[in-house]
DNA sequence: TCTTCTTGAATGGCATACCATTTTTGAAGA
DNA sequence: TCTTCAAAAATGGTATGCCATTCAAGAAGA
C-alpha cells in the first residue's frame, strides 16, 4: 500500500503542468485523508479502541502531522474518533447502548426521508431503487452477504437521497458512518436474513404506492431488526470472548 | 477585546506554577477557537457571507493559524462555515429553502425528543422544563424577547436531554446552531408570538400527561410557525432590502 | 519483593516557515 | 475609455521544529 500512495503522491505533484480541466479545484490532501481514516476504521485496519499515533499514521499515510491533524479534528466531529487533549485520538467503539440510540435515531431519520420520498421521488426515482432492490433479491440468492450488504445500504441511501432535504441526507449519513463497522458485523452473521428481505419487500410496496405513513412506520421498525440482531452478536461475544480479545488479555 | 484576550493568554501561560485541580484537563485552544468562533457567527460579528482571512482573524484571536484551521474543519464539518479549496472559508448563509429543510429536520428530531422524553423523564425533569416554561411566561409578559428567545431555546434543549439518546441531543444541537442566527433574527420580528405561546401550552400540557404521541405531533409542527415567520422575514427581506444590503450596493 | 519517586523517552499541541494557487493591480494595447 | 495580460501581493495548504504534557522504565527505599 504505502508504494501505492508513493506514486499517487508523485503524479500529484507531476499534474500542475497542464490541468487537464480547469473546473478540478484540486482536492486538499485534509479531505482525502480524512476520506481515507474513515475507510481504514470502517474495514478495521484502525480497529475500535485502538489509539492512534499521529506521527506513525502520518508516515504510513505519507503525510505531514498537519493534516492529519485537520482531519482527526473533522472525524471526531463526525463521532468516528474522540480526542482526549495531550493524550490523543482513539477510533470510537461505542457500547451496546450508544449503538442502540444510534439506530433508533437512524430510524427517525429513515422514517422522515421515505415521508419525503413518497412525496417528492420521481418515476425514475422508483425504478432505480426498485432496481436495486431486485439486485438485492440476487445478492440473496446467491447467499452473497457483502453484496447484499452494500446493495441494502444503497437502497437505503437512495430513499434518503431522493428525499430531497439536504441536511438530512448529510445527516443521514453522518449517523450511518458511525454505525457502518457494527452493521457489517451484525450482517456477517445475521440469522434472520429472510426477516429483513421480507421487510424489504414491503418498504418496496409501501414506496411504489407512494403511502409515506406506512413506510415511515416500517422504515422506523426495520432498524429493530438490525438491533435485535446486533444486541444478540454483541451478547453471544461476551459469553464467548473473540480470539483477539484473548490474545490481549495474554499479554 | 485584544487587551483582554492577551491577558487571558498570559493567564494561561502563568498557571503551570500550581494546578489548582488535577481533574482540569486543560482545554485546548482548537476547542476554544471553535467556540469562540461560533459565538462570533451566532452574533454577526462574522455575517454570514463573510470570508474569513485566516491570518486576520488569528491576529484578533491571538492565536496561530494552525489552531484556527483546525476550529474552521470543525466548523465546516457541523455545517456553520463553508470551505472552498485555496479559496478560504466563509460563513454558511443558508437560502430559504435549506431553511425549510433544517426547520423541518429539527422538528423531526424534536418529535422524536420528545416521545423519548414523556417515557424516561423524572418527575425532577418535568418540574424543571415548567419551570422554564414559566421564566418564559415572565419574559412574554414584559415583552422581553430576548429573554423569551433564551428560555424558549433552553425549554427545547431541556426535553431533548431528557431524552437520554446522546446521537440525538448531539444531532439536535448541530442543527440548532446552524439555525441560530435565523431563528434569533425571526425572534426579534415575530408578528406571531401569541401562537407560539399558545403551543407552547400545548406541549408542556401533553409533556406533563406524558401523552408521548401528542406532544411529538405539536413538536414537530411547532416548528411550522417558526417557518412561517422566518419566510414572511425573508421576503419582506427581499422587497425592501436592508441598510447593510444597500450599503453594499454602493461600493 | 513491592512500592514510590525520579528521570528520560515519546507524544500531542502550537507556532513558524515555505510553497502553490488565487486574486489584485496596473500597465500596455486596442 | 475599455479590454487584456502580466507581475506582484495576498491567501490558503503543507511541512517542520520546538515546547509542554504524558507515559514508561528503572533506581532507591521500605
Amino acid at each position: 500500500m504505502t508504494e501505492d500512495e508513493a506514486l499517487e503522491l508523485a503524479a500529484r505533484k507531476r499534474e500542475p503542468a497542464v490541468p487537464p480541466e480547469a473546473a478540478a479545484p484540486a482536492e486538499p490532501l485534509t479531505k482525502s485523508v480524512a476520506s481515507r481514516l474513515r475507510d481504514m476504521i470502517a474495514q478495521d485496519v484502525l480497529p475500535a479502541g485502538e489509539r492512534i499515533r499521529e506521527r506513525a499514521v502520518a508516515e504510513t499515510l505519507q503525510v505531514s502531522r498537519t493534516p492529519l491533524r485537520e482531519a482527526l479534528k473533522i472525524l471526531a466531529t463526525e463521532g468516528l474518533v474522540e480526542l482526549y487533549p495531550h493524550r490523543g485520538a482513539v477510533v470510537a467503539d461505542p457500547d451496546p447502548a450508544e449503538i442502540q440510540d444510534l439506530l433508533q435515531l437512524l430510524g427517525v431519520l429513515e422514517a422522515f426521508g421515505g415521508e419525503l420520498a413518497c412525496a417528492r421521488a420521481s418515476e425514475q426515482d422508483l425504478a432505480e431503487v426498485q432496481a436495486l432492490h431486485y439486485e438485492m433479491l440476487a445478492a440473496y440468492a446467491r447467499k452473497d452477504r457483502l453484496a447484499y450488504f452494500k446493495t441494502n445500504q444503497q437502497i437505503h441511501k437512495a430513499i434518503i437521497a431522493t428525499s430531497g432535504n439536504a441536511s438530512l441526507i448529510e445527516t443521514h449519513g453522518r449517523i450511518n458512518a458511525q454505525l457502518y463497522r457494527v452493521r457489517y458485523r451484525s450482517n456477517a452473521r445475521n440469522t434472520r436474513w429472510d426477516v429483513a428481505i421480507k421487510e424489504h419487500e414491503d418498504i418496496l410496496e409501501a414506496l411504489s404506492k407512494r403511502d409515506g405513513t406506512a413506510l415511515a412506520a416500517i422504515l422506523r421498525g426495520h432498524l429493530g431488526s438490525t438491533w435485535a440482531n446486533v444486541s444478540e452478536g454483541l451478547q453471544q461475544a461476551a459469553d464467548q470472548p473473540s480470539r483477539a480479545a484473548a490474545a490481549a488479555d495474554e499479554t
